[in-house]
DNA sequence: GAGATTATGGCAGCGTCTGACAATTGACAA
DNA sequence: TTGTCAATTGTCAGACGCTGCCATAATCTC
């Protein structure tokens, strides 16, 4: 198999050659995000990672399906964690009020997954990047429409619908991602600006959803 | 000066060289898209597009900055024709109706623009083919939240606000676009429907916005 | 028609990414 | 310990996207 696998259930010790290629993609990733932070995405050489990484070329695309994808290494985590956190409010919650508590606790527990790998300074100057660089930007996008998707699927099974025949959790997601989606602009915009900031924009502007909506602006 | 130019204000007759160039810009938009309908959008090398419209490859370049650019060029008319009929919406509307009759009616002067270059049928096959394309539909995404922002602009513009202050337009834009990008979605994973089909899909999606953010979905 | 502009073609070269093959390394049993 | 098997890795060659540079050919201006 590839390097990329999952964890088997009966996996005792993970074994010598587990562990080194768990090294060998943190190593990568943590060469390439430094090296992305450095001098930017575009003027990073998928050599220059890999010689940073001690590896040739050819592995590095034995761990990446490309450039892009080791950018996009750690926000897998923050989108499971997501995930994970939306199964677990309480039913009895309505959906809009399930998906903002489900962002606001997941990132709280981001630290967690992320710091082991790489420093969570570096972390969000990366997702900056990401913001800014168009290439990026757009693989951030289609990746934000499948996380909706997901998301709409959990909704739906939460309230008991089909979503074939039932549009409402796909609009609300569509909504709440084109919120979360402004949000991550808008903060990234704003240099350097911390967590608590980041839970301030995101508040405020999910406040705005039926407001915007509404017919007269004017009241 | 470079291949694509504004057109000035006081330009007369068109000229050999200006008629030569849009020609050839169009000769290249149409076998592009032939040979991306025909073996796909990654099997088409540039090299055959050039080869289809009997210009060198370097020249392709001199009309488009990628093999993504041409797959879009068709997108721009449309793009542009929504946000002119954005424009020309009464005043009286409210943001959200507004947004509905500028999409509904932009869809009928589609073919006005888009048809004199490129069969219409053929314009529908490679919004399909940008939809189920992954590389495609993460800059077509990245497009989209552009014009978000542009017409976010402009309802901040009708509405007297100013778009720093009030997250409201921003939002309703987040909103509705998200709705689109479920429409077309949907709209372009069921075949070869049409355009009566699209509207309906539209519609039915924008009715339900209100609904999907309610606090009791069971009523 | 002469000269200035501009589009085009050809070429060399960089960077991303893939397939094929050989060499190395770890896992496991005799 | 040693031999065997499988997995990981490095090397090489090459396709493809894309760009800079310069010479050529077409068009425009006078």
């Amino acid at each position: 198999m590839h390097a990329i696998e999952g964890a088997g259930a009966r996996t005792g010790p993970p074994g010598l050659r587990e562990r080194k290629k768990r090294r060998t993609r943190d190593t990568l990733i943590r060469c390439a995000l430094e090296l992305f932070a450095l001098q930017g995405y575009e003027r990073t050489t998928v050599d220059a990672i890999a010689e940073a990484a001690d590896v040739s070329p050819r592995t590095f695309f034995r761990y990446f399906a490309g450039k892009e994808e080791v950018a996009f290494a750690l926000q897998d985590s923050v989108e499971s964690s997501f995930c994970a956190a939306l199964r677990e409010r309480p039913a009895a919650e309505s959906p809009l009020a399930a998906l903002r508590g489900a962002v606001l606790t997941s990132w709280d527990k981001l630290g967690e997954d992320v710091g082991s790998i790489v420093p969570l300074e570096l972390h969000m100057r990366t997702y900056r990047m990401i913001e800014s660089t168009p290439a990026l930007l757009a693989v951030h996008l289609r990746r934000l429409s499948e996380v909706e998707e997901r998301l709409a699927h959990e909704i739906a099974r939460r309230e008991g619908l089909d979503l074939a025949a039932d549009p409402r959790p796909r609009v609300l997601l569509a909504a709440f991602g084109g919120v979360m989606r402004v949000t991550g602009r808008i903060w990234g915009e704003q240099g350097g600006a911390g967590m608590t900031e980041l839970r301030r924009i995101i508040t405020a502007h999910l406040d705005q959803l039926g407001p915007a909506l509404a017919e007269n602006w004017r009241t």
